[in-house]
RNA sequence: GUGGGCGUAGCUCAGCUGGUAGAGCUCCUGGUUGUGGUCCAGGCGGUCGCGGGUUCGAGUCCCGUCGCUCACC
């Protein structure tokens, strides 16, 4: 199934159950899997310099073809010399096709869909049109009208160079009926086929395609998407779509899902990332996952931490902070907390200033990044239920990993 | 000194010709999973400057008083 080593190859170094350790060699080098993918949705991580990225760990982020070719737009991209150059970030970069942007601009967020909130969609009458074609958007900068189709969205991510560009897809909305979701289903299969003739005609060299499983919630059509993208040249498999209305039903469809996969391809997990679901997402054989939720966090004054009663996270700017002395984890590594108290980082969170944002981001990457690496070092010397455990125990990354024993449970 | 205006939630203010108080922000609590530094949903909070009077009933009307402010001498 793999169409050109040069394009990209997976290498599994180790199992534990059906958790897999490996590397994804990419032509901008290796990413050491199980990984976590930082956004840099618009060719930057919110906030930070490439090279703070990289010093946390990172070894691929995500740009996004929606926000890239309406601004700046992938032609002055390319004539920059590419994404990577454009942003100054030397190592793999994943693109997203743009597909999901559709979802969003109808109905808000995953979130506000399920919970039929109807959300704050990012412009009204975003979406003008979903057909076999294509889809047609109004821009969400100057409202003009766009269109995206699989051919478009590989032109752009061939112009971005990512590393991994992902097949153009419709995810449908958790509410959507058994009919509509099998007929988009198979019509995002259409599109694949059609990701894959343009990019075999026009894709850079050391580009490699992932398709995407869709399906919804519905087993027999995430059997039967599992099956068609299998059967194609693709390099690798991204897990997308609506996965639930709650935690437990995502899980189960994340599974239940997982393995309908051959075992070679690596496995991308689109857009999921609580600390929670990375440790159960690895459990069942997940590779790859990217999510908003630590740089998201970051901005809305939020700090991962072995919380697992409070969701691996707390409020900074609640008053109670406003006098700590500690660090926002003690004994975490990540800069915020080797030179800053809570109670600094309080204080610039509630005063709004830039640096409470970056201190913040740097440290939620820095927590995501050491549970993916401790997870990695926990399947190669056999534990990873033990890792997993700790960490559901309220144990830290670095107290539940290999070589820092057994797990300790912090109060709140 | 004379004349006008204003004193209502921590802040900025709304309350028509009298029927026993509202909004925004702040504050507190949740939510926000292929990124709009957001947004959404709840909640705490007022003896309506003070003292009298009229009235069944006064933040609303009358008298006095204190404070702030503007204009004119």
């Amino acid at each position: 199934m793999r169409r050109d080593p040069d394009r990209l190859t997976f290498e599994i170094v180790a199992r534990d159950g059906d958790a897999r350790a490996g590397v994804l060699h990419t032509s901008h080098g290796p990413v050491e899997t199980p990984c976590f993918v930082p956004l840099a949705t618009r060719g930057s991580v919110k906030g930070l310099l490439p090279v703070e990225v990289a010093d946390a760990g990172y070894e691929m982020v995500l740009g996004n073809t929606y926000h890239l070719m309406l601004a700046p737009g992938s032609e002055r991209i390319a004539a920059l010399g590419g994404l990577h150059a454009f942003m100054g970030w030397e190592r793999a970069i994943i693109t997203d096709s743009g597909g999901f942007q559709v979802f969003s601009l109808a109905f808000g967020g995953v979130a506000d869909e399920v919970k039929g909130r109807r959300g704050r969609p990012p412009l009204e009458g975003g979406v003008l049109g979903i057909g076999e074609d294509g889809v047609r958007f109004r821009s969400y900068i100057d409202g003009s009208e766009r269109f995206l189709s699989p051919e478009r969205s590989m032109e752009v991510q061939a112009r971005l160079g990512s590393d991994i560009a992902l097949a153009f897809d419709e995810c449908t909305p958790f509410r959507a009926d058994y009919d509509y979701t099998a007929a988009s289903t198979e019509r995002t299969h259409r599109w694949l086929e059609r990701c894959l003739d343009w990019h075999a005609a026009n894709g850079p060299a050391g580009q490699a395609v992932f398709g995407i499983v869709q399906g919804g919630t519905h087993e027999d059509l995430r059997r039967q998407s599992a099956a068609e993208i299998t059967a194609t040249a693709i390099d690798g498999i991204a897990i997308g779509g609506t996965l639930g209305r709650d935690k437990e039903q995502m899980r189960e469809v994340v599974a239940m899902t997982v393995t309908m996969l051959p075992t070679a391809p690596p496995r991308h997990l689109l857009g999921i990332g609580e600390p929670d679901d990375l440790v159960a997402g690895i459990a069942v054989g997940i590779d790859a996952f990217d999510c908003a939720v630590p740089t998201r966090l970051g901005r809305h004054g939020m700090a991962l931490a072995p919380l697992p009663d409070r969701r691996f996270r707390y409020d900074v700017r609640k008053r109670h902070n406003e006098s700590e002395p500690d660090p926002l984890v003690p004994g975490c590594p990540c800069p915020a907390c080797a030179h800053f108290s809570r109670a600094y980082v309080h204080y610039l969170s509630r005063a709004e200033e830039l640096t409470g944002v970056r201190l913040l981001t740097v440290h939620n990457l820095v927590y995501a990044q050491r549970l993916v690496a401790g997870a990695r070092e926990a399947i190669v010397a056999g534990r990873y239920g033990d890792y997993a455990d700790a960490i559901m125990a309220g144990a830290t990354p670095w107290e539940a990993g290999v070589a820092g024993g057994g797990p300790s449970i912090r109060p709140a």
